[in-house]
DNA sequence: GATCAAACCAAGCACTTGCTTTGTATCATA
DNA sequence: TATGATACAAAGCAAGTGCTTGGTTTGATC
């Protein structure tokens, strides 16, 4: 007897009774693990038992570790590229668009049940070079969303210190946006929301982000 | 035979020869160690090895492997606190403090020799709750250092997009070092250093992030 | 020259890890 | 009713893990 549990009744419990994709059930929850202990502290009995399977069971739906954790990269890059464009249509104006790339990032970054960028910051040490390369060609169209936008804010002299207009250069370009992201994503190091009252503080903290990075 | 090691001669070779101290080279190591591979992911039999030791010989200097994670972050936080200091000492307009801060912060962070913060800022979570109280306590005073200068920073209109004086709150003081330390820091993440010319580079990077975040 | 502490080695223990293999219940389809 | 695919459970293996224990070397001290 390796796994110290009774065995248990067909039945199991999920968070989303519609959740019929055992594979993303999988996914879900090693993200959850992965971001609060890092991915080398998370167990494969870890997973399997935060879905209610045995120790085995998980590499029925996944061939080995890493590649979990690869999905959940993946899971975590095409929902935030989604979100983001998805936030950024509805915006009309420079600033609202760069309000909405802050915003938004902040919301993928610490919504309950959205930990997959928090892991891809965290532990992208562990994912092996192979992956990283599909991870990275993902993750090359995300910031490209954020790229377009920010060289509009600073040809227009709207962010951070530059003030005179139309004198950013691609390499200026670049540095602002590897300074508002780093900001940006840092958070995930101090923030940590209050129970209910979630929104707001997200709403919060995004104003004071944009408050003090874009000129009014 | 654990250790597949064929017994070697007492001279040792390390990195700096006049390094007697060898409690000190463990910590040195393990910070590369643990910077370049995590530290779930690097094991006592690594850390051993790299200071020429064999894998039970660290428990002689550390109770265990989690304070010697511990004593890496404490070295990085000390280390970092005197280098801030003094070259705060040597900056005498607001200006000059900031470039002091940002530049000398690029140094702990991506100097050779100095992966003890990188590892604060990758594996703290890693790291016992009892631990943890012991380490803010030393990182709250780093974080005062910054707190300072930006204060004088914003109220004099010089950071960021805030450009009227003294109606900085305190929570605004907070916000802009958080914003900037997490820029600053979010570095580890995709800076790499080529490497020679790496005081240069450093240099570069230190005056882009000033030039992005404060007005001249 | 005996004593003693500091610093380590040699060997291994107890346990955990990712992963494999075999078997089985369920269900859709032929 | 037979059959194959799906989605697991059960059991365990081989490799590795942090850490311990008892002994050995070395250099300083009396």
């Amino acid at each position: 007897m390796t796994d110290n549990k009774s065995p248990q009744s067909p039945k199991l419990l999920l968070d989303n009774p519609d959740e019929v994709n055992r594979r993303q059930a999988l996914i879900r929850a090693s993200a959850r693990l992965f971001r609060d202990k890092g991915y080398d502290a998370t167990t494969v009995r870890d997973i399997a038992a935060a879905v209610g399977m045995r120790s085995g069971s998980p590499f029925y739906h996944f061939k080995n570790k890493q590649e979990i954790l690869k999905a959940v990269m993946e899971e975590g890059l095409h929902q935030g590229f989604e979100r983001t464009v998805a936030a950024l249509a509805k915006a009309t104006t420079v600033q609202a668009r760069f309000r909405a790339l802050v915003r938004t990032q902040y919301g993928i970054l610490h919504d309950e049940g959205s930990e997959f960028i928090a892991v891809l910051l965290y532990d992208w040490r562990s994912l092996p070079p192979e992956y990283m390369q599909e991870i990275n060609r993902v993750k090359d169209r995300y910031d490209a969303l954020w790229q377009e936008t920010l060289r509009d804010m600073l040809q227009a002299g709207l962010l951070g210190a530059h003030a005179e207009p139309n004198q950013a250069t691609e390499s200026d370009v670049k540095i602002a946006r590897l300074m508002v992201m780093g900001a940006v994503n840092f958070t995930v190091t101090w923030y940590k929301q209050k129970t209910q009252s979630e929104q707001m503080d997200l709403d919060a903290l995004a104003d004071s982000t944009v408050r003090f990075f874009m000129r009014s």
